[in-house]
DNA sequence: GATGCTTACGATACCCGTAAAGATA
DNA sequence: TATCTTTACGGGTATCGTAAGCATC
């Protein structure tokens, strides 16, 4: 047994089992991979993989449990690469966030600069993606930090940590019926066609449900990614936006106007999402502390350690 | 990186840095032990060992950490082969059970009787020893289920599992004077010369707590290993025995006497402990069943997987 | 001088990639 | 037929053990 046998295993159940894309990803060839599942098998003496002729298929019940074994082994493997370079080069290193459109766009940007200046020679590569994609990347270990509101807390490998919390504010056009009146509704929101953000994202399941509960059928004409195309087809008149508060910049965008309406939507709660089991060099707590203080490298460090469900 | 260098680390740690034994234990060449040291560290461009000429002394402070990760993906490694050795032979294979002298003496017996009829095929290795190895045994992997009375709850590695409880009696020979009060006080007990179990065995802390909180100093005049032992000196007339109750067998100690007084010394709990992460075989439930019919596979893993400490 | 680590060196085994052949869709 | 897997084979490399050379105690 060695580790590019269990590197394969682990990779041809990522990859639908296809040795060949195995081989690719593997950057070796694919009859040495197709070698080194027969000599893994052999060796433990079981059928690790589900054939059908010479087709693999799936795994077997045993090659199931084994993954998860593989899995772990090889987390560790990485560890010991990412621990080992903590001692070589203290500040030196890669550190990988990623995080959804609105968080790398108003959130980020302040501590990513921050953390710059502290640590010049860490190259930090901020990856913008949706919540599955980060839920994805941190569990393969392509990425080392997650920020995002969704989905990060339904994950048992994730450990997640509350970073900061915010509303959803309303936007129209300057001068625009809503903003003269005292007072606004959910209802005379819904009046007007609505542009605000796509599905699962950015705490849109929060407007759907107060919009719901209100018993209003709101017109949704536009669903964004993010918000700065909510605040252009804004500007253009399509509708009015809702979106989260912090994206309104009274500087940048002076043709629209904010209506402040926490009451309605609810809080959101953005997190901080780290994979279980996960070494992190002592750069990446200090990221997590720029991001909020609360979180120290102490607090971090115990909730992961707390539960790690097999 | 691979499994070998992995083992040789660990054995290096265990072995006091003789790279010589090391080999030894590893069944191959001293050489190689070293050759693969200097590659490792090589390739990870970390010294991992802290060295005085050509002699190691200990691990760097980044090579501690690393052992930590290393024992952890060997114990995983080691998973491996009894996960498959579990689908390739179900009732099969080997059970290390690794007891006190009380417990593999008296407790234990009826479990192993039942448990060899249900798996004829299942090697079961008793091993009998004191409480420190049976944890340095489960810790080790060497065994796969320790019980005991003492030390097991303090080891943060370890689980336990509560198995069952009894109670300190007193053992005299026929007809002593002891036999003829109504009823018996730490006090009279005290009076005579005492044989009991060996310091840190068998609940020997529960003895001494008792008499000193009642502000008696007895005279212990024989610490034993075992009850046996114990019954032995007694039937010598060298003293009074303090044991535990369910070695005491009527039949065969005819020419002795027990004195029930479970007041004095307070209950022990006798416990089932196991390797926290070490995968074990389907029988191997079953016999913690066969223990105790409360102790059922899905208690047993719950607790196993509730928290998992570094 | 005894023990223990390193280095050198040759034999062996292992790993990898090319290529051909067989299976599957 | 195109895709995919297995098997065979040769070159390269890694691993292992013996033996010699040095430190350490």
């Amino acid at each position: 047994m060695n580790f590019q046998q269990l590197r394969i295993i682990r990779e041809a159940a990522r990859r639908n089992f296809n040795l060949t894309e195995v081989g690719n990803a593997l950057f070796t060839s694919q009859s040495g991979v197709s070698k080194h599942i027969k000599d893994l098998e052999d060796e433990l003496g079981v059928e690790l993989f589900v054939r059908k002729g010479k087709r693999l298929l799936g795994l077997t019940e045993p090659g199931e449990e084994l993954l998860v074994i593989v899995e772990r082994i090889l987390l560790d493997s990485n560890n010991i690469k990412n621990l080992v370079e903590q001692y070589s080069k203290r500040d030196e290193g890669q550190l990988t966030v990623v995080a959804t459109h609105t968080q790398a766009r108003y959130a980020l940007p302040q501590v990513v600069h921050e953390f710059k200046k502290s640590f010049p020679k860490v190259h930090l590569k901020l990856h913008q993606a949706g919540p599955d994609e980060i839920v994805s990347m941190l569990l393969s270990g392509e990425a080392d930090i997650g920020v995002a509101t969704e989905a990060l807390g339904e994950v048992v490998k994730l450990d997640s940590f509350p970073y900061y919390t915010w509303h959803h504010a309303v936007v129209v056009p300057k001068g625009h019926p809503l903003s003269k009146l005292q007072a606004i509704t959910l209802k005379d929101i819904a009046a007007y066609p609505l542009v605000t953000y796509h599905e699962g994202l950015t705490g849109r399941a929060k407007i759907d449900r107060a919009f719901a509960e209100a018993g209003l059928n709101p017109d949704i004409v536009m669903s964004a990614l993010d918000a700065d195309v909510i605040k252009t087809y804004v500007e253009l008149g399509m509708g009015i936006g809702i979106m989260a508060s912090m994206a309104f910049s009274p500087a940048k965008d002076g043709d629209l106007q904010l209506l402040e309406c926490e009451q309605f939507f609810g809080a959101n709660t953005t997190y901080i999402a780290l994979r279980r089991g996960h070494y992190l060099r002592s750069f990446a707590y200090r990221f997590i502390e720029l991001c909020s203080s609360r979180l120290d490298e102490k607090t971090v460090r115990a909730g992961l350690a707390l539960e790690c469900p097999e």
